[in-house]
RNA sequence: GACCCGUUCGUCUAGUGGUUAGGACACCGCCCUUUCACGGCGGCAACACGGGUUCGAGUCCCGUACGGGUCGCCA
């Protein structure tokens, strides 16, 4: 049998970056098996779901390259199905009306209202003390008839376990009694989460269930039905979950952008790095390879290599250079240092465009001198933001002095304000304005006024690019050019602020 | 509270009865260099705790602690 996985996503939100991670590893699975990876969309919470929502969830998936192999299922265009499902059971026998009703839910806090009910009530709670669940079918008819509402929920049996094999967690198993008498359809005839998602598992073809650890007692409900549709089960795996610094639970309330999928994207990451440090949290190759690409991840992966403990992520959200986890933005450093120029082009151009930045010369007569600038600016970049920021000075005279720069470079060595403009008068006279040529012309300045060279190269970075770092001086200045170098060097406006 | 899941360096992880407990990120030091958030070399640093089983336990069993998940006419 092929194998057919879905991504699953529900609406109500930005994607998640724990949700981009089931994503990803749903994508592997189905690539590395030669399978085929759906999308569903969960749109049945009508009043929570948004356009907007399925629309950034489907963009971010894009940017990570997750594009379905069929066309998008939304699950809300099936509810009819799925009600007739819960009719079906109903008439069976396995099902039943529920009049109790409704309750207004309508509180902030509900999720801690219900489990401080749990709590109160504790293991004493009998989950087949439902009124209604024995009701005469005729009593429920006439009932029904007269047009009381009612909600429909699945007759769990009183004995018995639910029980199958997790890929990940191994065996599960769960006892009726701890298993309410599910919800299939809400009083006004709309079809419920579980049900839906089983119907919609069906329906599809769907082979292998992965999704996150906090599915795992779902599962059990979900079994449910299957058995009273009287349809096999798919493959469960449950992955474990990512979480914030200290273990605690990673939210969009406590921890912001961060876990939005999106922020990497805008904040500069390349989707392969964001792949790549994803696929290793939570799952190992079991190699000691760290720097995967697509196609190396699609060959080595595999359920067998998915931990059981959930990762935290680590970040500091004080700490403007540790915004996201370390290893994240090494990783995405190391993208954009190896990466080859031509695949990096494309992204920084979009960087620049965004920044008013770009010229359309970079891509004809200028292309060549790009191409060496990205070359040589790349190499201590963290993000595709460092090519718009850090590295302004190399595509615009409008950028910013770094004010540590001035402080550590410029005002620890005052000589620098007469010596610069006297090396620019120097630099002005090299008719071989390359490395060959700049260097020596430095050295012997420095001699004359008996100096070091990091002090008059350093002092001459931030003139020229506003930075305190960056590339190697000498290669910067035969980058920029002559004419820039001997303005910015002769400019006073960094040593005003 | 009940049920379920988990616990190896600060973080991500390798490890399936005998290892000097390995790697990566971060951190620190040294080297290289014309400076730096490049590079090279090195260092610091972990089996949650308590009992078993065993000649031998990070690896198996039981408890404890801690953390997480779930408990809805949400998904």
């Amino acid at each position: 049998m092929t194998i057919r996985v879905r991504f699953a996503p529900s609406p109500t939100g930005y994607l998640h970056i724990g949700s981009a991670r089931t994503a990803l590893f749903n994508y592997l699975f189905a690539r590395h098996t030669g399978g085929s990876f759906l999308i569903r969309v969960e749109d049945t919470d009508l009043e929570r779901s948004t356009e907007e929502s399925t629309r950034s969830i489907l963009e971010g998936l894009k940017w990570l390259g997750f594009e379905p192999d069929e066309e998008i299922v939304f699950q809300s265009d099936s509810a009819d199905k799925h009600r007739e499902a819960a009719l079906r059971l109903l008439a069976e026998g396995k099902a039943y009306r529920d009049f109790t009703p409704k309750e207004d839910r309508t509180g902030k806090d509900i999720k801690q209202e219900i489990a401080d009910k749990a709590r109160e009530k504790g293991a004493e709670k009998d989950m087949r003390d439902n009124p209604y669940r024995d009701l005469p079918k005729e009593e429920s008819d006439n009932r029904a008839e007269a047009g009381e509402p009612f909600a429909v929920r699945l007759k769990v049996a009183k004995d018995g376990k639910t029980s199958f094999e997790d890929a990940v967690y191994g065996l599960q198993e769960r006892d009726y009694s701890e298993i309410e008498d599910l919800v299939l359809l809400r009083s006004d005839g709309h079809p419920l989460y579980n049900l839906a998602v089983v119907c919609d598992d069906i329906a599809m073809g769907i082979t292998d269930v992965i999704r996150g650890q906090d599915h795992l007692t779902n599962t059990h409900k979900q079994i449910l039905i299957y058995e009273s549709l009287g349809e096999e089960k798919p493959n469960f795996a449950h992955l474990p979950l990512i979480l914030a610094p200290g273990g605690k639970k990673l939210s969009k309330r406590h921890h912001g952008e961060i876990v939005a999928l999106t922020t990497y994207r805008d904040r500069g990451f390349l989707a392969a790095a964001f792949r790549n440090y994803l696929a290793l949290l939570g799952w190992s190759p079991k190699t000691e390879d760290e720097l995967l690409g697509l196609d190396e991840l699609i060959k080595v992966f595999s359920l067998e290599g998915i931990n059981r403990s959930n990762a935290a992520f680590n970040f500091d959200a004080n700490n403007p250079k540790r915004w996201t986890d370390d290893k994240a933005l090494w990783m995405n450093a190391e993208y954009i240092r190896t990466l080859p120029v031509d695949e990096l082009i494309p992204l920084v151009r979009e960087e620049l465009r965004g920044e008013q930045l770009w010229r359309e010369e970079y891509d004809g007569e200028e292309r060549e001198w790009f191409e060496s600038t990205i070359e040589l600016i790349r190499e201590r970049f963290y993000t595709l933001k460092d090519f718009s920021e850090q590295g302004r000075a190399f595509f615009s005279e409008d950028f910013d002095f770094d004010k540590k720069a001035i402080e550590k470079n410029l005002g620890k060595h005052p000589d620098l304000r007469e010596w610069l403009p006297a090396l620019a008068d120097k630099l002005e006279a090299i008719e071989d304005f390359t490395h060959d040529g700049i260097f020596p012309a430095v050295k012997e300045f420095c001699a004359e006024k008996g100096t070091k060279v990091g002090v008059v190269l350093n002092g001459a970075r931030v003139l020229l690019t506003g930075q305190a770092v960056g590339p190697s001086m000498v290669a910067a200045i035969e980058q920029l050019g002559k004419e820039k170098t001997v303005m910015r060097l002769r400019s006073q406006v960094a040593w005003n602020e």
